[in-house]
DNA sequence: GTGTTACATAGGAATCATTCCTAACAAGGA
DNA sequence: TCCTTGTTAGGAATGATTCCTATGTAACAC
């Protein structure tokens, strides 16, 4: 999903974001995709065009993107491996302030179906629903910027 | 939610694990905990009673309960971050096979609701489906030693 | 036009979670 | 007791990401 440069312009334009030719590069890169690439993978394809970019350019590119809400971290808390004694399904809610994760049991939610022309040949095993907010603790702190600035 | 020593020895038994006084105090750290620590933590926490345990042998049970299926690992790819240029709300189907993670829109699962009780104080902004399984090209694969060892 | 300011970019070093490698160790069976 | 197999600790290696810094560039006054 191609954008045209001058509807790329605008859509900057109304977030704040200065454009520039690798940030365009960058940006048609991950637009183009289907798939959900790590900033290596949009590295390697916008070097093809822009051979001197580095890596850093693109995480930095990626940062102010995410920051104007042009694009999404698909998984959050990247950074590290967190771990469950509770293997019983259950969902999660997770602090954006705090970053704790608290389980979540819902029976409703352990019976969720999509239909499955939705689903495309794609055989499915498990879900679990995430969902994003401010837990007790982080409302009562109640300034907004207690929120990280990474990681969304 | 600490187990008796009797209780977890069973436990581990029955999912052919060996017992070990680090396991266990691993196994125990992380049943006794409501949030989802990282191996870090974990750590941490053992290390006050068994002060020349190694961040290895954490790192190795951790894998081995989780192959076992006794613990689960919270956040899928937690090792690199992916990025999506839709910004629209949308779930997710995740082939366990391939790593790849496909789109899936659904008005339905946009809808979803918790009960406000369920929720202890939580103020949620936003959520998102994650779904497991196995895409197409994985199923024709029929491979189950495809499945990759690390992540689950 | 020139200076100033502010942000962009590239390159290299630094960080830090995780993995790899290896040697010492422990339990169970022959 | 010897062998085998899996466990542990320590240290080195890896690799994604961030930090630091010098240079580049665009806009904006002066």
């Amino acid at each position: 999903m191609t954008l045209s440069q001058e509807d790329l312009r605008q859509r900057f334009r109304i977030c704040g974001v200065k454009v520039t030719p690798q940030r365009a590069a960058i940006y048609q890169a991950l637009a183009g995709r289907a798939d959900h690439p790590t900033a290596e993978d949009l590295h390697r394809q916008v070097r093809r065009r822009y051979p001197m970019i580095s890596p850093n350019t693109v995480y930095y590119t990626l940062g102010v993107l995410k920051e104007a809400g042009l694009v999404h971290e698909v998984n959050y808390w990247h950074d590290r491996a967190r771990f469950d004694a509770n293997i019983n399904l259950h969902h999660h809610l997770i602090c954006l302030g705090c970053r704790r994760i608290q389980d979540l049991s819902d029976a409703g939610l352990d019976r969720l179906r999509v239909p499955s022309r939705a689903r495309a040949g794609f055989a499915i095993t498990g879900h679990r629903v995430e969902f994003h907010g401010h837990c007790a603790a982080c409302r009562r702190l109640a300034s907004p910027s207690a929120r990280s600035r990474k990681h969304t």
